[in-house]
RNA sequence: GGGCGAUUAGCUCAGCUGGUUAGAGCGUUACAUUGACAUUGUAAAGGUCACAGGUUCGAGUCCUGUAUCGCCCACCA
């Protein structure tokens, strides 16, 4: 094409993305040139229900200016991408599909809706990685991954039994965080939190004992009231016993440092089953789990005949009442807490005791705590460490089962006479852990084992993403990676985790780097969310403004700290890719043709004038910074530099003086030189970050052979 | 309840280890221009750097406190 006209990046990007695809130079196997280092890269997987937003584009240009600057400097680079199933998000999705159908999963059958979500993948699964395409990025589509794919699952199954071999894996009969909607166990990092107002209810269960509670429905079951051991009040009853009233049952009254004594009366009642600081407590003094409230937030039969089927929120008003006849209740309070809800469907939490996978977290969480603490992994800014050491220093066993269906299967096989046998007892089960349903039960030896109906949390499988699924060569050659770039949200639920299973299976950490970058807001500062109708689709900018615009116009913005979107910035990135347009224009039309010989010896002009020489000490030096920039993810720094210099040093200044000096013909030669030096270095600078329009310009304005993604930073 | 971040021109933001008239993009004003570029050039207006103390020869930059906004984390029932 000609450099003509103005500068339109519709005529261009989507060939230079098929060219670049065709010359197989995302794959670090097909680089050029001796190429000894790795650098790799892994893309944070965006979820297979996911459509490109701001946050993708922030994530992804970021990553492709690390990818695209180190494959200019000579490493083999890799960048990982792919895609997440991500369990309940896309059940969710494919759930309301149904649900416009008129039916619901449980009467399509599992297989069926499996065999239905897999459809919906086939259908919109790939979206998000063509719009990532579209913004420029330069990942190696051949390796695309998805966390469903049958080599990746298979590893999932070998560490899941790995796992369980080493001992860090147990099922477990405990209290969870449980949502009755989707009818699954969240770990905590799924869970969000509201506000709520309600009551504080102080109920008398003897004349000593006074409790305030947000949830007197539980005191069904209710199986000992704990105060602090300090608490001089109480001293002399603990070891006594109490009456829960209602139901008559003797409760002992035990001591527990758990328990605040300035709050509410200093004395609480414990409910084991329905409150997980409670279940500690009940397992510290041994005590029972009565379970009143089923998998449905319905009371149980243990809950009693006038209350079994009812919803637990109808219950809590009945007891009120109950209490108030009995005249228990001795005070109410009107209290704002806080209540743990899904992060999925909103649904309140509701805590129940149920089986369940663990992961032992205790040596993992300190690995990965010494990891970042010996400096084996850098977290960029520092400030963030601190987040992931107390998330990681508190941390609890990590429930990794689910009661959905879209996932990985867990690798268990239950003994189905045994099952029978203990119905209504889940503590008792006899089952395998092996990656293929035995032949014959060694339990009964007769019955036909079933597999566990349980999928794994989808960040079990994402935490192996650094090398689930790769082909054998490429694990012992793409292991480990350099760098992680994403956002803060997933720091402890993502990326404490990849460290950890890398040290682990791998013995080394999957990364030395880890960027945390701001986060993109709306311009008054909202969090931008399709829901609230707050966000802004950057595939709005690329088709208007193109890719290149968009990319600057994000980095630009994104010096560290959180971004309020300033439409403005894209404004500004227009304009200066067409005065970049216009000015390599001009250069090219004043080729000196013997520069255009690569062979030229003399790279670097030594300049005649004041000005020539300025133009070239200043690019040099401009060379330095940005190249010191980039490795120090100092994005947004390089770029207002390199604005700065291109347009006011090198056009504004340079450019004016240059056309009269071309006037002179003892000055013509090396001003040529000097334009199109300037212009090559400045091309090359700003490759990684604009890659498309600098590739065009490098090809018919510089006229290189070699296309400008594997050009050398540097000579 | 704890932690972190922010508070600098009309808007969105830079300003590293404290040092001459505090910078950028966008916007605004005046003038110029068909010569790479009107998605332009030149020039200009616009800030008591949230507030109060302190350290210092000197503070937007360090310390203490206050206020406002935002974000995380939390087992005060």
């Amino acid at each position: 094409m000609k450099l003509e006209g103005a500068y339109d990046p519709k005529l261009f990007e989507s060939r230079i993305y098929e060219e670049w695809t065709d010359s197989g130079y995302f794959n670090p196997d097909n680089l050029p040139g001796l190429r000894k280092e790795n650098y790799i890269v892994y893309m944070p997987l965006p979820n297979v229900t996911g459509s490109l937003h701001m946050g993708h584009t922030l994530d992804n240009t970021f990553q492709d200016i690390v990818i695209r600057y180190h494959r200019m400097r000579g490493y083999k680079t890799l960048w990982l991408p792919g895609t997440d199933h991500a369990g309940i998000a896309t059940q969710y999705v494919v759930e309301k599909q149904l649900k416009k159908e008129g039916i619901n999963r449980f009467e399509l059958g599992r297989e069926k809706f499996i065999e239905r979500v897999w459809e919906w993948k086939k259908e919109y699964g790939g979206i998000i990685l063509s719009q990532l395409q579209k913004l420029g990025c330069s990942a190696d589509w051949s390796r695309t991954r998805f966390t469903m794919d049958p080599e990746y699952a298979s590893d999932v199954q070998n560490i899941f039994i790995e796992y369980y071999k080493k001992g860090l894996l147990y099922r477990g009969f405990r209290t969870v965080n449980w949502c009755t909607r989707c009818g699954t166990s969240l770990s905590e990092l799924e869970l969000e939190h509201k506000e709520e107002e309600t009551k504080l209810w102080y109920i008398k269960y003897s004349d000593e004992i006074v409790v305030a509670t947000t949830r007197p429905e539980t005191m069904l079951g209710d199986t000992a009231i704990a105060v602090n051991p300090n608490d001089e009040r109480f001293r002399r009853l603990v070891g006594k016993t109490v009456v829960v009233p209602i139901v008559n049952r003797e409760i002992p009254i035990v001591a527990d440092v758990m328990i605040d004594m300035n709050f509410g009366t200093g004395a609480v009642k414990v409910t084991p089953a329905h409150d997980s600081v409670d279940f500690e407590i009940g397992e510290r003094h041994k005590l029972p789990m009565i379970q009143v409230i089923d998998a449905y937030g319905k009371m149980t039969k243990e809950a009693g005949s006038k209350h079994e089927g009812k919803k637990a929120r109808d219950v809590r008003e009945e007891i009120v009442k109950e209490l108030e006849e009995l005249k228990l209740i001795t005070r109410i309070e009107p209290y704002t807490h806080n209540v743990a809800i899904c992060y999925r469907c909103n649904t309140t939490i509701e805590p129940i005791p149920s089986a369940q996978w663990f992961l032992k977290m205790k040596s993992l969480a300190s690995n990965a705590m010494e990891a970042v603490r010996s400096k084996a992994v850098i977290i960029h800014p520092e400030r963030f460490e601190k987040p992931y050491f107390d998330w990681l220093s508190n941390i609890r066993d990590w429930t990794v089962s689910r009661q959905i269906w879209w996932g990985h299967r867990l690798p268990v096989y239950f003994c189905e006479t045994e099952k029978q046998k203990l119905a209504g007892n889940q503590q008792q089960e006899q089952f395998v852990v092996a990656k293929e349903k035995p032949k014959e039960c060694p339990f009964c030896k007769k019955c036909e084992m079933e597999q566990s109906p349980d999928v794994l949390d989808t960040w079990f499988s994402s935490a192996l993403w650094p090398f689930a699924g790769m082909s054998e060569s490429d694990k012992k050659n793409y292991y480990p990676g350099n760098t992680l770039i994403t956002a803060r949200d997933i720091l402890n639920l993502w990326v404490a985790r990849m460290i950890y299973s890398g040290l682990e299976f791998k013995e080394e950490v999957p990364f030395k780097d880890v960027l945390i970058h701001g986060t993109i807001m709306t311009k008054d500062g909202k969090r931008m969310s399709k829901s609230l109708g707050t966000g802004i689709d950057p595939l709005k900018y690329i088709e208007q403004y193109g890719a290149d615009v968009t990319r600057f116009a994000v980095v630009w913005q994104a010096t560290g700290q959180d971004i309020r979107w300033d439409e403005t910035a894209v404004v500004g990135g227009k304009k200066f890719l067409n005065k970049l347009w216009n000015a390599a224009k001009y250069v090219a039309s004043n080729r000196q043709l013997a520069t255009s010989n690569q062979q030229s010896e003399e790279k670097i002009p030594k300049g005649n004038t004041e000005v020539d020489k300025k133009i070239i000490d200043e690019i040099n030096k401009l060379k330095k910074s940005v190249t010191e920039d980039i490795e120090k993810f100092e994005f947004s720094k390089a770029l207002h530099d390199m604005y700065e210099f291109f347009w006011h040093s090198f056009c504004d200044e340079y450019i004016e003086v240059a056309k009269l000096q071309i006037q002179d013909e003892k000055q013509k030669e090396e001003t040529q030189k000097i334009l199109m030096y300037i212009l090559s270095e400045s091309l090359i600078m700003l490759h990684p970050f604009i890659p498309f329009i600098t590739e065009v310009l490098w090809r018919e304005g510089v006229k290189s052979k070699t296309p400008l993604i594997i050009e050398q930073w540097s000579h």
